[in-house]
DNA sequence: CTCGAACATGAGGACAACCTCACGTTCCAA
DNA sequence: TTGGAACGTGAGGTTGTCCTCATGTTCGAG
């Protein structure tokens, strides 16, 4: 209250009537496609509304400003994401450790190639201030520490430092690979997410061998 | 000659008095300073100027825009680099693999404290177009190529296909967790180091295993 | 049907960043 | 010493982008 009336980075108004709800949605997507084709800085307000066959009028109308674009569209991404680690992590409960390591890298291939966005937000996130920052921090946080869970069950023996850190480790390395993929040509690229699954499995045989070994 | 009377991104004025040839160093010193602190985009010709206690106006001499600016910056770093990961590398021709990994990272976390604008140079070279790309792909083809023929030396069994995309993603791997570890604090940055050689450590094991078996 | 609220529009104000250019200063070869 | 080349300067032209606001349009409850 003391700093601003407006809260930065959220939208303006929530829409209520059916048009607007469409407008603001198509909004949102025509902001997903031209952050993923030129990056935050080179976007420009104009082009996102023009790709969302509306006015830069209505564009303000929703969104206070340019940042809260993005955070917009971030958010949709990060929910989607740390939803689709849980579901794929739930219904493998239990599985082998190499099967649901596979099934995780699959299934944010598969995220990957379905939004376009992808690269775009998480390179600019985590360089912007503001709600951006703190979003992707926690849906990153999550998954390492789901992650972590998820390790101390397969390793009881570790500790628990060690178990954060390995963990912050694979999230890392997965998503740099799913990451530098993108500069690869498609059979480079799968081969690359390949061999990074054969690298987590020597490193995870590795740290869980005390457990065979018990 | 058909396109443009100016070559793009390159200097546009050679110094050639001393004082001129001081400034011209200045001026890089500050583009790398402030492109570390704010990155390519937000970074600002006149703030640059300023930092090297010059005037715009000096500044354009020298380099005909702010990307030829980037590019000096990024190429001074890149020379750095390459040089760098020849000097450990051949320093250490024929040591235990572990040795030469450490070595390896250790020099390049050195690197990155001394040079401010590692990851400002690393996060943009990519993205941008024009020469810097070209550089940066150059500097990290360079990179790629040397570690495959490294490898293929400890391990003269592996095919000569498998050997590219392992080597490409030894250095992604390593640059990614370099990269990463600037979000966290010194002691887990460490630990994250570490534990990366580990993984590396553990899937080289695996790889070369079939040598030592031999 | 009607009227107010919600919604939509796009020309243009405000501002910031890049880069130029005309003028002034320093250097050095002869 | 001196003339000309190299160098240095910074106010401001140009451009482009964010965002506003006054005006017009559509919707839906009563």
């Amino acid at each position: 209250m003391l700093f601003s009336m407006e809260l930065a980075d959220r939208p303006r108004r929530i829409p209520t009537q059916a048009r607007s709800r469409r407008r603001y949605e198509a909004i949102l997507d025509a902001a997903a496609a031209v952050f993923a084709e030129v990056g935050f800085d080179a976007a420009t307000t104009e082009a996102i509304a023009a790709r969302a066959d509306t006015s830069i009028g209505s564009l303000y109308q929703f969104f206070p400003n340019k940042r809260a674009l993005f955070t917009g569209v971030a958010e949709r991404l990060m929910a989607r994401e740390t939803a689709l680690f849980d579901a794929v992590t739930a219904e493998r409960a239990g599985a082998p450790w190499p099967e649901l390591l596979d099934a995780v890298v699959g299934a944010f291939v598969e995220l990957r190639e379905t939004e376009p966005a992808w690269h775009a937000v998480w390179s600019s996130a985590l360089a912007l201030e503001g709600e951006v920052k703190d979003t992707a921090e926690r849906c990153h946080q999550h998954i390492v520490s789901r992650t972590a869970a998820i390790l101390a069950g397969y390793a009881p023996g570790l500790p628990p430092a060690r178990v954060e850190i390995v963990a912050a480790l694979l999230v890392e390395t997965v998503a740099a690979m799913l990451f530098a993929s993108l500069r690869y040509d498609a059979t480079r690229a799968r081969a690359l997410l390949d061999e990074t699954t054969r690298m987590v499995r020597a490193y995870a045989a590795e740290i869980l061998a005390p457990i065979d070994a018990k």
